[in-house]
DNA sequence: TCTATTTCCTGTCGGC
DNA sequence: TGCCGACAGGAAATAG
């Protein structure tokens, strides 16, 4: 499951592959992944068009090209893949960009749940995927303060609001649950009940584990695996997620699991409060 | 305005 | 062995 560390070793894995290559026709197997335009749009306007450059915005990936950028959401399972056009397709397959080189830009993704949208150039920075998005979780942008904005009339769990992409860009359900056990906070606890010395910790802890996140090439659950199906190696540093019934790293009580938002949610008992 | 719930999807796993 | 239900979950749409 993409979250940012992940997306963001797919664009560099991506733009060794794909940048200044033309696209000379796209093919849409799945009609549902395109979100918009609608689908006979997307191909006539994504014709000839050539990869400029591939940046990332929270989980997105921003295919930049001549006139238009493609805004790429991997959600679940979503996986892009270069391969020589003889190579067969995979059941899996659902959009196929294929370009003057005669590689094809292979879009995978087993359960369908992975969106694109294809917008005018100048127009990107309104597109409503990308236009609420919190800050970026590195230092220079995301403060103490903006935290502490953002948390002060929160009913909601905190757990939930560390999954809102409108107060950080980037974070999903497993790194939240990490984020979460370093900074010794309860999941269940209501946003504007976190202390000023909890809220610092937190917003430590986001920076932190993110940073060690993409440095390790993201994290490998089920699937997950980079342009040249390489896999992340952070699940080595996981300490709640998925350890449910497991001893604490800290003091031995078993992590406990419960369903907040949703969400399988992991904690320990005992350091979080 | 804010929050909670539902929807989209299919492979995997546990229970019987 | 095979069937069935539960589960995994990000973001958008919908409901309250």
């Amino acid at each position: 499951m993409p979250e940012l560390p992940e997306v963001e070793n797919v664009k560099k894995g991506l733009k060794e592959l794909v940048i200044n290559k033309q696209i000379k026709y796209v093919t849409v197997l799945w009609g549902n992944i395109v979100k918009d335009p609608i689908v006979e749009t997307f191909i006539s306007e994504i014709k000839g068009q050539r990869i400029i450059t591939i940046e990332r915005r929270g989980k997105f990936l921003l295919f930049v090209l001549d006139d238009y950028v493609l805004i790429s959401h991997l959600r679940m399972e979503g996986k892009f893949r270069v391969e020589q056009s003889s190579v067969p397709l995979t059941k899996h397959t659902h959009i196929i960009f294929t370009l003057d080189t005669g590689e094809e830009l292979r879009y995978l993704d087993v359960r369908k749940f992975g969106r694109m949208s294809l917008v005018d150039k100048n127009r990107v920075s309104l597109h409503p995927s990308l236009a609420s998005l919190g800050p970026e979780p590195v230092c220079e942008e995301l403060t103490v303060e903006k935290i502490r904005l953002f948390l002060s009339n929160k009913k909601r769990s905190i757990k939930s609001c560390l999954l809102d992409q409108k107060m950080v860009a980037g974070i999903g359900n497993i790194y939240a649950d990490e984020i979460l056990f370093a900074s010794g906070i309860h999941p269940a606890r209501i946003g504007e009940s976190l202390t000023s010395t909890e809220i610092s910790k937190l917003h430590h802890d986001i920076i932190d584990i993110m940073e060690k996140a993409v440095a390790s090439g993201g994290t490998t659950i089920r699937t997950y695996s980079n342009a040249y199906g390489r896999e992340g190696s952070f699940q080595q540093n996981l300490k709640v997620y998925g350890k449910a019934g497991t001893a604490c790293v800290n003091c031995q009580t078993p992590i406990n699991k419960i369903k907040i938002a949703q969400r399988g949610t992991h904690f320990c008992p005992n350091c979080q409060i």
